[in-house]
Formats: structure tokens, C-alpha cells, sequence
DNA sequence: TTGAAAGCGCTACCAG
DNA sequence: CTGGTAGCGCTTTCAA
């Protein structure tokens, strides 16, 4: 094998400089065709496949890739449907342009500033980060055009999300339209920390998660505003898997008098919920109402078909793909614009009026 | 903002050289603790984040990012529900190690070599490509650990796949079993081109992806085993997504007399067959079986429930990534590992005898 | 149209 | 324990 093959090689071979070589890949218009011919035989005999693309970089200071930050270990961007439905949208909107994308995960633990830096991406989408977050810090710290989703807000970067509050809102409305008046809420984490269990107000004040946040505020105002006291609705905190999801729902369900709707505040956990109710003998929505949020590929086949806040999440990923695009043309200076998305009710047959 | 901060600007603030800052964040056990404080100190007051990682990686050569190769172009890492599942199981494999995963399209018409190289990886997993793709080519220039998923074979480097051969003939034994005569192929692609609709066997013969060409191959040991033609049975050939399955199925499906079966190379194919079979009013397995091949988690709610060959989608994965990480440490010239993963049949309602 | 020279920011080696 | 020196492979003025 010998020696690596680089630039020098080839100008050795074929008698140029080096900076010919370049110009031969780089600016293929400043030299004579007949000379970049010879360069590329040559490059082609010696099995140069190109300029390093490390040290272009190094000497550009860009390479071509985009990034997506998560707070999840890396196999949770593959298993969380919403996270994998705004992936392939995200990978939609930034297609024109890059075919590389690098996924960067920022679990607990983690040397989250090495791992983020070592990504070396032109661009970062922050995808759904808490507040406070060493993560959102350091890709802030880094010079390149960054778009969050859904969370944090107030970055001051473009941003792409939902209107959950909204969202709050709407499931509010509806169930206390059907007449329920005792509710529990399953909750996503609120913080980045591992707690799980029944959440107290003080909890809820400090979640650092802004998307659950505002989802319960919503719900809270309607609730409130059809005349149910927010110190009666339980609330459970889990990790958002349907095993987790059932464990809340099970918790919830146990009270006494038992619950006859439960909000689950992400469609994974209402799967969950509804999981519980089955291994209960609780008939849905005969006995307990189940909502979720989200509207994944999973809530219309599930049994019975979930009721839930209907957010065009592919959609989201595209607007989040296209903004990093913009962002990475633009004028650093320009206003970063942010785009909410609407959500809507689905209602399905998860949810029926009380008995 | 002026200059940018680099080792020399904290260098020179604490003034010691730039080798000595560099010493402090690679090797602190080079230097007095009280030294290198003074120098993190001075560090964290300019917003100096630590050393570059692209030029870092061009000094040391590794940069903590492993690759995946695809053909498809990027969303589809994320629409295809077996990929996802790999990816999943190939996350979890890697983990232990790094945290940054670089996803490569290449699909027809990109500029393949140049998204590699870009990409630079520091291993790489070539993830179900066709033979004579140009994107192999590269990865395999790349001078770093490779490993092949699936296809194609015959690369000299580490590879993880399943039994296709066998699961062709599973599946071939099963519906001979049955008592099935007339039977039609839904295979995927078989060259990386765009062409669809009917397979001759000069284009079968020709067919570059290795796994359906073995798929086939099992399946026609099994049927003409069973004393059933192969001349008899017509392939369709589409891309793999649902729509396309259910427009070859429907191709299938008209000719006369119409085969009593339908094998599908991939569950994709498969829940596009049964669309075409309840869009003709044919019942499912009354009047048609269908047989898939990956199972999917869309295969056990399908209606009917798909029979189906199941392989190992997230355990594959795992291996992928556990065989890289072992490329990364072993010594080069270790022969390469070859990991041929079972399959097993799964029966489930979409197969009768025929009518 | 071509080439010489000057780095991009960092780390490895070796001498002190 | 510390620092000087020599590049990693490339691109980019600027001058010829």
C-alpha cells in the first residue's frame, strides 16, 4: 500500500502543483480540459477518490451534513413513531440539498458537548430539548445555523412547532362537553431528571418541559372554564413508552372513586392507558374515556380507535428541514421566524360520555 | 465577537503554549491540576468550548461518527418500517461506544462518493445495497471497518443476513403443503433501475439484489420440489412500498386463470397485496393466500394477519453494530466474521388451502 | 492558465 | 511536567 494518497501524489505524477490538483476537482474552469483529463487519469490510476473531506472542511469550514439533536438515547429517534414520522419529514425538507444526516443523542450522562461538537454538522435542528439543557447550550455556542422544534422556546433561532396549548384546550373542551367530570392526566416526563409518579403542583411549576407544559395549561383552562376544580384531576408522570404509559394509567385508575376519563398527553402513553384498561376489565369507552395527542399511524388501528389532538407531525419535520435550509443561506442577521403549526381533534371511538 | 478562540487564544491569555492547553483537555494527567484549572478557567471566560473537532479529527484521524449506507434516498430510512427497526436494533448496538450516527443516502443520481467521503465515518455499515453500487465501492476504499447488511455479498469485510434461501423455501414448502398449484411472485426491486412490472428470466438471472434473487431461489427448490413448474409461476417486480405491492398484486391477479396465491417478498408487497385483493372483493384466504416475508409489526395487525417469514429485523441490527464496534478495536488482517441470522415461518390467517 | 506560499486548528513527538 | 516543532491534507490569495 504504501504511502496515503493525496493531492501531492497526484500533482507528483502528473507534474503540476498541488493547487492545480485542486482546481482540477474545485474549479474545474480555470485549467486547460486536456490538463484536468490527465489530472483525473492520474488521480484514477492512483486510487485518489478525491479531496480529503475533513481537510476541505477544516479549510472551508463546511461539510455537507446536517444534524438533529435529541435528549433520548440514540435507538429512542427509531423508536418513537413521532420522532420517526418528523425524521422522514425532516429528511424530506432538507433532501434538495444534503443527503447526509447525522443524529446526535444527548442522553443523561452523556459527554453531550463532545458528542454534539464531534458531529460537526453546518446545521442543527434541536428536536424537542428541555430547558436548560447543556445540549441546546452548546449547539447555541456553535456558529452554525440551528431551528428548534417544539422546544425550547425562546431562543431566539427559528423555531417550528405545534399550537399545544391549543391542543389542551380542545381535549378539555371535549371531554367535559361529553359530561366527564373526574380526570386523570398521563403525563410525559416534565423534566429531564427520572422521576415518575403522581405530580404535585410544584412539580408541575417547575417542568422544564415546555410541550407538556402548555398542554396542560390548556387543558386546565377549559377544564376550569366548564366548572371542574383542577385540585380533583390526578396527574401521572411516566417516560413515554406504552409500558410506562400502562403503569401510569393502572396508577390512575386505582383511585377511588375511580376516574372516568383519562388525557393521556402523547399517543403512546394513551396506548398505554388503554393497555391498562383492558388488563383492568375497564370496557373503553363504555366505562373510562381514554384520549391521546399526537395522531401517530398507531392511534387510528388501535382498539378501540383512539380520540386524540391530531398534529401534522411529518409535516412539522418538512418545515423544520426547509427552515434549516433557509437559515443556512440567509443573512445571519435576519429575523428568525418561527412557524406554529395547527392541531385538531380527531375524535375516534376512544371516548364516550360517562355511564 | 473579533477574533475566533482558538488553543492559541487561551494559550496565550494564560500564557503557556498551545500545546500545554491541548495537554489539558486530552490529557490531564500531563499537566498540575492547579495549572489546568487556570487554563479551563480562562477557557470558559473567552467561550472557548474546547478543541475543534474537525481539525482534530484531521490530526488523529477519527472523529467518534459511525456511518449507514442506504440506496434509498433519506426519508426512506425512516418510511420503511423494516429499516427503521434495524436502525433501532443497530443504535442500540453501537451505543456502548458512540453517541452520533450519520445516516448516507445514495440514492440514483446523487453524488455518491462525494456524500461518503463527506460523511467521513469513522466505520461504516453498508445497509442492504446492490451489487456493483457505486456507494460499495467507495465505502470499501474508505479504509475504515466495514460491515454488510443483507447485501451484497462477497465484499471480503465483516457481514450480518439472514437465511433468505431458506425463508424462499418456507415458504414454497408451506403453500405446496397447502395444496397452492398457481402461484404469482411479488418481488422488490431487483436491479437498482427503475423498471416494474413483469420478470422474465433473463432478468431475473440478471438480478443484482442478492436477497430477493435467493428468496426466489428457495422458493422455486421448493416448488418445483413439490412437483409445481416454475415456468408457471409469474413475477411481478415493484419498488417496495404498499401502493406499488397492491398495483403488482392486481397484475398478478388478472391473469387466467388467477393464482390461487400470492408470495410477497417483502411485507411492504405483502399488505399491498391484500389491499388489491379486498379492492377486487377476492377473500383473504378464501380465495387468495398471501404470504409475506420480514414481519414487520404492521404484518400482525394486518386483516387478515399476514403469513409470514420472520427474521430477526432489530436483533440483525444489533449484530451490525456490535461487528462494527468489534472492527473498530480488532486488528486489521482478523479474517472478517460472516452472521447468517435464522429465519422461521410464522403462520397466521392469510393462508388456506384453495378453494 | 499555473504555481508558490500561507495558513485552517490541532496533536504527536521529543527535548528540556 | 512543559513547550517547540512539525506536520495532518487541503484551499486560497497573489504573483508570474
Amino acid at each position: 500500500m504504501g504511502q496515503r494518497v493525496t493531492l501531492q501524489t497526484i500533482a507528483d505524477a502528473v507534474g503540476v502543483s498541488r493547487a492545480t490538483v485542486s482546481n482540477a476537482y474545485n474549479r474545474p474552469g480555470r485549467l486547460s480540459a486536456e490538463l484536468r483529463a490527465r489530472i483525473l487519469a492520474a488521480a484514477a490510476e492512483h486510487g485518489y477518490a478525491g479531496p480529503d473531506p475533513v481537510a476541505r472542511r477544516l479549510r472551508t469550514g463546511r461539510g455537507g451534513t446536517v444534524g438533529v439533536l435529541f435528549t433520548e438515547p440514540l435507538d429512542y429517534a427509531f423508536s418513537d413513531p413521532g420522532c420517526v414520522e418528523f425524521l422522514a419529514g425532516f429528511s424530506a425538507g432538507v433532501r434538495p440539498v444534503t443527503t447526509n444526516l447525522v443524529l446526535i443523542a444527548a442522553p443523561p450522562g452523556a459527554q453531550v458537548a463532545d458528542a454534539i461538537r464531534g458531529a460537526a454538522a453546518d446545521a442543527v435542528c434541536v428536536y424537542s430539548m428541555p430547558e436548560h439543557h447543556e445540549g441546546v447550550a452548546t449547539v447555541l455556542g456553535l456558529a452554525v445555523p440551528v431551528v428548534v422544534v417544539d422546544m425550547p422556546a425562546g431562543t431566539g433561532r427559528a423555531f417550528v412547532g405545534i399550537d399545544d396549548h391549543r391542543g389542551g384546550v380542545l381535549v378539555g373542551e371535549h371531554l367535559a362537553a361529553l359530561g366527564h367530570r373526574r380526570i386523570g392526566v398521563l403525563t410525559s416526563r416534565l423534566r429531564a431528571d427520572d422521576r415518575v409518579g403522581a405530580v404535585g403542583p410544584d412539580r408541575l411549576a417547575r417542568a422544564s418541559f415546555r410541550l407538556f407544559r402548555e398542554r396542560i395549561g390548556g387543558l386546565r383552562e377549559a377544564l376550569t372554564g366548564a366548572g371542574i376544580a383542577w385540585a380533583d384531576v390526578a396527574l401521572q408522570e411516566r417516560r413515554n413508552t406504552t409500558a410506562e404509559g400502562a403503569a401510569g394509567a393502572a396508577a390512575l385508575l386505582s383511585a377511588q372513586p375511580r376516574p372516568t376519563a383519562i388525557v393521556a398527553l402523547t399517543d403512546q402513553l394513551a396506548l398505554g392507558a388503554l393497555a391498562a384498561c383492558r388488563a383492568a376489565g375497564l370496557d373503553v369507552p363504555g366505562q373510562v374515556s381514554v384520549t391521546g395527542f399526537d395522531d401517530i399511524a398507531a392511534a387510528r388501528t388501535a382498539q378501540p380507535p383512539l380520540t386524540t389532538v391530531a398534529q401534522p407531525t411529518y409535516l412539522k419535520g418538512r418545515e423544520a428541514g426547509q427552515a434549516l435550509l433557509a437559515a443556512l443561506d440567509a443573512e445571519p442577521d435576519l429575523p428568525p421566524a418561527t412557524t406554529v403549526l395547527p392541531v385538531e381533534l380527531v375524535v375516534r371511538g376512544s371516548t364516550a360520555p360517562p355511564s
